[in-house]
DNA sequence: AAACGGGTATACCGCTCTGTCTACCTTCGG
DNA sequence: CCGAAGGTAGACAGAGCGGTATACCCGTTT
């Protein structure tokens, strides 16, 4: 049973690692689940097979039939990363928010300033992993990378319909506003998104784009249904809960 | 012996942390030396002090001599790197390169230019270290986030010489697009430091402050004496250099 | 009924890492 | 001359890591 699973168990999820094909197993999706709390908290190469599996609540062996190795895990923790945080947080909950482009943009360090309050903020998982990874050629430092790039592409989609001259120039330099103030609230810097949207501000409008002021400040907030945050329904502490948390 | 040791060997680093007093050992220079070549580029995580000690030629109980563990010579190394890095290059080359405080400020991304495109760009230490040290009390990580508090001091006071009225507002904005940079830097962007300079210069203009044009693009780039870039010059890779490198 | 696929539990291998310990050598000052 | 300080070389302990192997269990399918 276990309540609720994060994801639904449902279909493929890409990159065939599974021995005998079915990648819908219920002990997948656990462990998918443990690597995916514990990844994000406290980084790829802080934590060991032994606490995942321990946190899932399942056999080594199981863990083995599923994934290669530790760096197929990773690699399928990026996805569910960018499924979840990527698209089903973050572009879910900055399009929820408003409807023009270039609000749409500035709602990302609304929805970054709500994030970073989080006593439990983790970071970017992306930068996370490249920053933790220093061999250049590295298969998750690739990985992590073309992830980030993934979300310069929904922020070149903006910058399209904003009707912006330059929108890969722009992409990247709205994603530089992005990463440093990801930095400097993993420093401490609660304050961080609306400075960086301070600048967004200024950039946007240097850029000629008219943007309507909404609030220069907090928004109106009226009804936001989506997101409980970007973290799936953690299967409430299972089984062994291992030695050294 | 050995050319030209990275620093004089002159007198205390602080910390006091060898035995008997003397930090000013010939031996101790050649580990911080050689820890500060593998840590800047493989992440003080990545490197054991076995490829420390078999670097700086040195005996693993002359190491623990003057180390009592491993995470002092982190601390010892990230001191160093504010020494040669913050200090002897990043603040000496912008001071070097500009006169007035706002084309110091601008400067900064120029000096930032040169270095993404070294083919061994390490990228920030104190980022790197901040970022793969996930549990938040720890003494390596608070080390790192003061380093990089010092570097925004420097910020700061360039701010107040401009005459910008929020100066440590404004001091953590431009933290901000400095940090935003070196991560996209390190994800392959090698224009980071181009566009950041952009975003600068209209942010700087939208504060009020009036900075005269000598170059919107590359600089003139007359004499400039200092730097070697902030690379100790390491000695010349002295015996055995372990096993797997 | 038998076979098989997937799960559990646990021991184990080989490697790496931090840190200690033994033993010897060199230099230098009283 | 001798002893202490500081150095070298290398074995070693103990822990953690990724990954494998053994043995057993159970439900489904054939």
């Amino acid at each position: 049973m276990s309540n609720v699973p994060s994801l639904p168990v449902t279909p493929r999820e890409s990159t065939a690692d599974s021995v005998s094909g079915q990648e819908n197993s219920e002990a997948r999706e656990r462990v998918l689940a443990a690597a995916y709390d514990l990844f994000s908290h406290k980084g790829v190469r802080g934590v060991g097979v032994d606490s995942i599996i321990a946190s899932a609540g399942v056999a080594k062996r199981t863990f083995y039939r599923h994934f290669r190795a530790k760096e197929n895990l990773v690699l399928a923790f990026l996805q569910r990363r960018e499924q979840l945080w990527t698209m089903g947080w973050l572009e879910a909950e900055v399009t929820n928010r408003a409807a023009a482009p270039e609000q749409r943009l500035l709602a990302i360090f609304e929805v970054f300033d709500d994030w970073f309050r989080r006593d439990d903020f983790e970071g970017c998982s992306f930068i996370n992993v490249l920053l933790e990874t220093a061999e250049p050629g590295n298969h998750v430092r690739q990985a992590s990378a073309t992830h980030l790039a993934r979300i310069r592409d929904f922020l070149q989609r903006l910058a399209e319909d904003a009707g912006i001259s330059q929108p890969d120039d722009f992409a990247r330099k709205w994603h530089i506003l992005m990463k440093g103030s990801i930095v400097a609230a993993g420093e401490g810097d609660q304050l961080a998104a609306r400075r960086a949207r301070e600048i967004g501000l200024t950039l946007l409008r240097a850029e000629g784009v008219k943007v309507s002021r909404q609030g220069d400040g907090k928004r109106p907030l009226a009804e936001r249904p989506i997101s409980t945050h970007h973290r799936p329904v953690t299967l409430s502490s299972n089984a062994v809960p291992s030695k050294k948390t």
